[in-house]
DNA sequence: ATTTTTCTACGAAAAAATTCGTAATAAAAT
DNA sequence: ATTTTATTACGAATTTTTTCGTAGAAAAAT
């Protein structure tokens, strides 16, 4: 099978789930989605099932059960992501999209002097 | 029609083509979009045309052709799209996904200085 | 004048992503 | 023991997105 790069929407909010959980079965994950958005169970075990294809995720049958952890590392994954998205929607301007970020109101004083520091770090350093 | 609120992929790649051009036909439209990818006149038109009835762009016939303007907002249509992105890949923290976006190599020393000033503007209005 | 090129409109095919129904079966509850 | 519940597998329907072919008409080239 040719490996896809780039997870789906839909793959991603499960992945995410993963990542926060650590392992988890197709019913643990379904409850989590489902507060999120209206979601069958089928679907997201069909979802699943179709992540295990592509490697997305590992499984270990635990009796009848199948416990799902994420194969997709976080970072690399977020990262992937963070350049396709820069690229598409920030015509690939980095700091232009980090800008616009950090307008929101959603980012306190505090995470601010976080990144702060986190640039003088990166400046030492380049 | 309902209004779609977010545009596709493609579409996206289309806008940012009509944001940095201001306005144009489809024809230069898709001779840039071809540099960036192998793609159809015809498939360049019919996606312009379903932009158009979403009203995510304008159009105005200038003799036979179409001229096409963007309608959405450049900086409204990021600041949704980051919104999501960080919501669906950051699970929420704006500030992690700032971090993982400054580690790259593509934020150069001068574009640090820029944000961090940046930064600090915003903090004497917090 | 005729032919070729260049547009738009539009329908529909193709591809990708999402959703769901049904069947089989194992486990749990009664 | 029987019934109910919970699980996986799987195919297929549905929806969304992308691609393209064909037709008609205007403009340009010959």
């Amino acid at each position: 099978m040719k490996q896809p790069t780039k997870p789906t929407e839909s793959e991603l909010e499960i992945l995410q789930i993963l990542w926060r959980k650590g392992a988890a079965t197709v019913r643990q994950v379904n409850d989590e989605l489902s507060r999120q958005k209206e979601v069958g169970y089928t679907t997201t075990l069909k979802l699943m099932q179709i992540m295990h294809e592509k490697n997305f995720v590992t499984r270990t049958e635990e009796g009848r059960y199948h416990i799902y952890q994420a194969a997709l590392e976080e970072e690399n994954t977020q990262k992937l992501l963070l350049d396709r998205f820069i690229d598409t929607a920030f015509r690939g301007s980095a700091s232009r999209m980090v800008m616009q970020a950090l307008g929101n109101q959603s980012v306190s004083k505090d995470e601010l002097d976080e990144i702060k520091a986190w640039i003088e770090t990166l400046e030492n350093n380049k």
